[in-house]
RNA sequence: GCCGGGAUGGGGUAGCGGUGCAUCCUUGGGGACUGUGGAUCCCCGGACCCGGGUUCAAAUCCCGGUCCCGGCCCCA
């Protein structure tokens, strides 16, 4: 047998219910603030990644040469395909606010929460530099994480480029890929690597140390915090997430220009559930019009690690109803009463294997439909049916123009 | 790309050099059952990841590969 290519995924029946649920949840939340949905394709020319990304997407990227010669890659991230088609159309309306659930590629060694291909929602405000679009986008996440169950579970940390940089030029001149390195990993590598990798670099401890757990801020006065403030308090009234200024969130991607935010689990057993920021020189760089930006993506994988932590990884209770004919005269009127229901708009399943009825029953049970319907010879003469009720075994004889009704209420 | 740990029917497992056709549960298909038996009983299908090697003998030991789980790098 052919195996299934690494770090790809199959998704049956059961486990793509809860998928289609959850992605569900995530479109719905972006509805509400307003956001328009989008696609694009998941084939590009690997020159737009290569304006941009920078070596390392460059080595993790799918790609190959397609029959006309021209050199293509699965899509890795989304904001090149999104900055090229803003630069496409000009005639836009600003602000954009665009959101997308689309599959990515990136070929990397599969871990816990990260796969090779995977599915990511990605949120973005076009046109806006405005602080408030960073905190709309910002307030976006956290409605979704608590949307998805889990607001409770997580916290948002937020961030500002423009102010970490500034600290860094008053307090550590000089030191700045040493201090985007070391806030980054801060909680990572702990206490003991902290303090040999500031002794190696030469950096103070007690100015780091001030950095990483912000005690910094508490006597600055600066108008990129007085925005990371607001941004937080804007935020805090949704009322939908815990939400904190955190230095150490730097976001390792070159092109963030101010604004950035990482959400993950409280207790941080887990890597960031999402991430973003501010991006506004992208666009431009990618040759369209020059566009501020702010956005961010959340995958698939990590959720998923984080809801089955919390027992949120569950199918729901669908019901249903399965029609169980007995006999030939109970298999020709199955048809139609199975045509009737459905014209109502009920899911109905109608057997399609030479059984008898306990096999039928068996199965109904095991596929968990709420509802058996039973049907003869008597129940086709008399134009009704055999109601079963799977949950307290209960079972009715009803005619089928009632039938409707009561079958009606499970849609 | 690098580093650990794994791999036995669809799922979960027992066996860890030879004494039983590779164990047990579950799942799948069928039969008894001729309208209630989602029960019970019975039958059937289905596996030692792949390729080399060591050995009289390999699921079992060794090497390589593949895949899985986890970690590093990186996280767009």
């Amino acid at each position: 047998m052919v195996e299934r290519l690494r770090g790809f995924r199959d998704f049956y029946p059961e486990e793509q219910e809860i998928r289609s649920e959850i992605f569900r949840k995530m479109k719905d939340s972006c509805r509400q603030f307003g956001f328009k949905e989008i696609d694009g394709p998941s084939v590009e020319n690997v020159e737009l990644f290569a304006n941009k990304s920078g070596m390392e997407i460059m080595n993790q990227m799918f790609s190959f040469k397609d029959k006309g010669g021209r050199e293509v890659s699965l899509i890795p991230e989304f904001t090149p395909t999104l900055s090229r088609m803003v630069s496409a159309r000009k005639d836009l309306v600003k602000p954009l606010k665009w959101f997308s659930v689309e599959k990515f590629w990136r070929y990397e060694e599969p871990q816990s929460g990260r796969t090779r291909e995977f599915f990511q929602l990605n949120a973005d405000i076009l046109g806006s530099e405005s602080y408030l679009a960073d905190a709309e986008i910002s307030s976006l996440a956290g409605h979704i994480l608590k949307n998805l169950g889990i607001g409770n579970a997580t916290k948002l940390k937020i961030n500002s480029r423009i102010l970490i940089d500034r600290l860094i030029q008053s307090y550590l001149p000089g030191k700045k890929e040493e201090v985007y390195y070391l806030l980054d990993r801060w909680n990572k590598l702990g206490e003991e690597e902290v303090g040999s990798y500031i002794e190696e670099k030469g950096i103070d401890k007690e100015i780091i140390t001030s950095f990483s757990t912000g005690r910094i801020l508490e006597t600055m006065e600066d108008p990129e915090l007085q925005k990371l403030n607001e941004i937080r308090d804007y935020v805090r009234s949704s009322e939908a997430i815990k939400v904190e200024i955190d230095l150490k969130i730097v976001r390792g991607i070159a092109y963030y220009t101010g604004f950035v935010m990482e959400a993950s689990d409280l207790e941080e057993k887990f890597r960031s559930i999402l991430g973003g920021g501010r991006y506004d020189n992208v666009v431009a760089q990618l040759g369209g019009e020059s566009t501020p930006a702010t956005g961010f993506a959340m995958g698939d994988a990590v959720l998923e690690n984080i809801l089955k932590a919390k027992g949120l990884w569950v199918q729901k209770k669908e019901g249903g109803i399965f029609l169980a004919p007995i006999d030939s005269a109970g298999r020709k009127y199955a048809i139609r009463v199975a045509s009737t229901l459905r014209e109502l708009g009920l899911g109905v399943d109608l057997n399609v294997m030479d059984r008898g009825i306990s096999k039928q029953l068996d199965y109904a049970s095991k596929m968990g439909y709420e509802y058996v319907v039973i049907l003869g010879e008597s129940e086709a003469k008399q134009e009704s049916i055999s109601l079963k009720n799977m949950t307290t075994g209960e079972q009715k004889e009803i005619e089928l123009k009632n039938a409707k009704e009561i079958l009606e209420k499970l849609r």
